[in-house]
RNA sequence: GGUUCCGUGGCCGAGUGGCUAGGCAGUGGUCUGCAAAACCUCGUACAGCGGUUCGAAUCCGCUCGGAACCUCCA
């Protein structure tokens, strides 16, 4: 089998994926500006990389997955000019940044649970690390990397590129055709370059978010808290630095160049991005004006929205592309997304009743047993190739046919033998709900369900069909339908 | 304008030289009080043109169409 590969942004390659220092993987992600709800868009790249941190742990890696909250540093706005977006919405509401900063952190992790997302080993902010970004400003200063300009501090690109550094090696940019492109902007004048970027700002009277550093009251720039956090909690080399691809330039770019002036060297070994959600084939955004809630979406509440979509069908649906791909938004794509997760749901509650119990004595069916044993290598292989989901969870539905074949009775047990049997269940199991995160919702209601199943099974006896049909309508209307089946009776997710 | 990427059957979406991805919708069947569910069956699609090759959706070139980044965005 070939072992896990991802693709590394920076070689443009897949790449064997090789730790840095077994069994130990170190995962940085950036995550959210707490300033605001986090729409869908900004969900997929949580998702993708949560998927590859239930597998790298799945495959046995033991993970620290680093996250972070920017809850200072990132403006409004052109480049280093403009208002420091947290600050921003506390005036507007006139209430403290910190108090911006704790609801849409509120927001986040509540949304990421609804998505079953595990949370990060250490999910550090920007404002808890400000020593270790003051104390990277002056390193940068002592190295000849940076030079103060009225109270803010600059990085030098020119004399990093001099010194060897290639900025832009990222994103596949030139730097000259970089300067002839920027445009110049007002009160850029205290740079030396127009590429350069801030590591400190100085931070102007009104400005409330500020910090005593020795070049005056400021505030860190955007791009330095992700190398002074990813450093200090997985150390000056560490394995997998991942986000959205629209992060790639500047702000990784930025990262490489601080880290290499730092430490010497690019501290990431494999840079992962994942691509954008799209709305009719344009990226979600909020200047856009296309980008919805997840809770809109939980709820069916946006124009664009035709219906209520549960969070394990975006997860599903997500899940069915592969993430350095657009993926396009649309409700027929959602409902069809719906109807695929809800089927294999059914399979999961259904897999949990199946025992090995042959009531017959035929030896088993190679041909099945070859087809399982093979879907389930597949899915390792579908994985190991650059997380490809979608050929997983392909593999998904043939071990759900032969569930579904078990649980009706037309397949029996003895057909798969012990072995495989217990192989078939088990990976549906695990596949589905440690691997993909995907989990059967609404389980709280299920004992209602099976009462009322009861009650249906006795009229069902007695042939009192108005009845009967009552309760099936009651199942209905709950989305759920009801099977009658030659040796059983049971219900099912439906539409 | 520069950089990067994409264009797959009714819809969504994998696949990157020969081997049916998968889901949804649709067809016919088995089953059934009627249904539903489940299973079986059926779809020869790869933007257009040219080239390389024994063979291309997959490689190369051109054309058309679309997107992302270059300015805050996951």
């Amino acid at each position: 089998m070939q072992p896990l590969h991802l693709y590394n942004t920076l070689s443009r390659k897949k790449e064997l994926f090789e730790a840095l220092n077994p069994p130990y993987v170190g995962m940085y992600v950036c995550g959210p500006t707490v300033y605001n709800y986090v729409h869908l868009g900004n969900v997929r790249t949580f998702l993708t990389f949560d998927t590859l941190y239930r597998y790298l742990t799945f495959i046995g890696y033991k993970v620290r997955y680093v996250r972070n909250l920017t809850d200072v540093g990132h403006l409004v706005g052109d480049g280093d000019e403009g208002e420091d977006k947290i600050g921003r919405m506390a005036k507007l509401e006139k209430v403290e940044p910190m108090e911006i900063v704790q609801r849409f952190t509120n927001d986040f992790h509540t949304v990421m649970g609804q998505f079953n997302a595990i949370p990060p080993s250490i999910e550090p902010t920007a404002t808890g690390h400000m020593v270790e970004q003051i104390e990277a400003v002056q390193v940068l200063l002592g190295n000849g990397l940076a030079y103060e300009s009225n109270g803010s501090v600059y990085f030098d690109i020119e004399t990093y590129n001099k010194r060897g550094g290639q900025y832009g090696k990222l994103s596949g940019r030139i730097l000259d055709d970089l300067l002839n492109e920027t445009r110049e902007l007002d009160g850029q004048s205290e740079k030396r370059s127009p590429l350069d970027f801030a590591l400190w700002k100085n931070a102007s009277p009104e400005h409330i978010m500020r910090w005593n550093s020795p070049w005056g009251a400021g505030f860190p720039g955007w791009h330095l808290e992700c190398t002074c956090m990813s450093t200090k909690y997985l150390g000056t080399r560490f394995d997998i630095h991942g986000g959205g691809m629209d992060l790639k330039f500047p702000h990784h770019e930025c990262e490489i160049a601080q880290g290499d002036g730092l430490t010497g060297h690019d501290p990431v070994r494999y840079w992962m991005h994942s691509n954008m959600l799209t709305v009719n084939g344009q990226k979600m955004s909020k200047s856009l004006g296309n980008s919805f809630l997840p809770a809109e979406l939980f709820s069916g509440s946006h124009h664009l929205l035709e219906q209520a979509y549960s969070p394990m069908t975006v997860r599903f649906f997500m899940l069915q592309s592969h993430y350095r791909s657009t993926l396009d938004f649309s409700n027929d794509a959602l409902k069809a997304a719906q109807k695929g997760y809800r089927r294999l749901a059914n399979g999961l509650r259904v897999s949990r009743k199946l025992t090995y119990a042959p009531t017959d004595e035929n030896g088993p069916d190679e041909t099945k047993q070859q087809d399982i044993r093979q879907a389930v290598q597949q899915f390792y292989e579908a994985l190991n190739d650059d997380l490809n989901t979608a050929v997983g969870i392909a593999q998904l539905f043939t071990l759900l046919k032969y569930i579904n074949m078990l649980y009706l009775n037309q397949l029996q047990v003895s057909a798969l033998g012990e072995d495989v049997f217990n192989l078939l269940k088990e990976s549906f199991a695990v596949f589905m709900q440690d691997v993909l995160g995907l989990l059967e919702e609404g389980t709280d209601k299920q004992p209602v369900l099976e009462g009322l199943l009861t009650l249906y099974r006795e009229y069902k006896e007695q042939k009192q069909y108005d009845k009967v049909d009552q309760i099936r309508s009651y199942f209905k209307a709950q989305g759920l339908a009801i099977k009658d089946m030659k040796h059983q009776i049971d219900w099912a997710y439906e539409e």
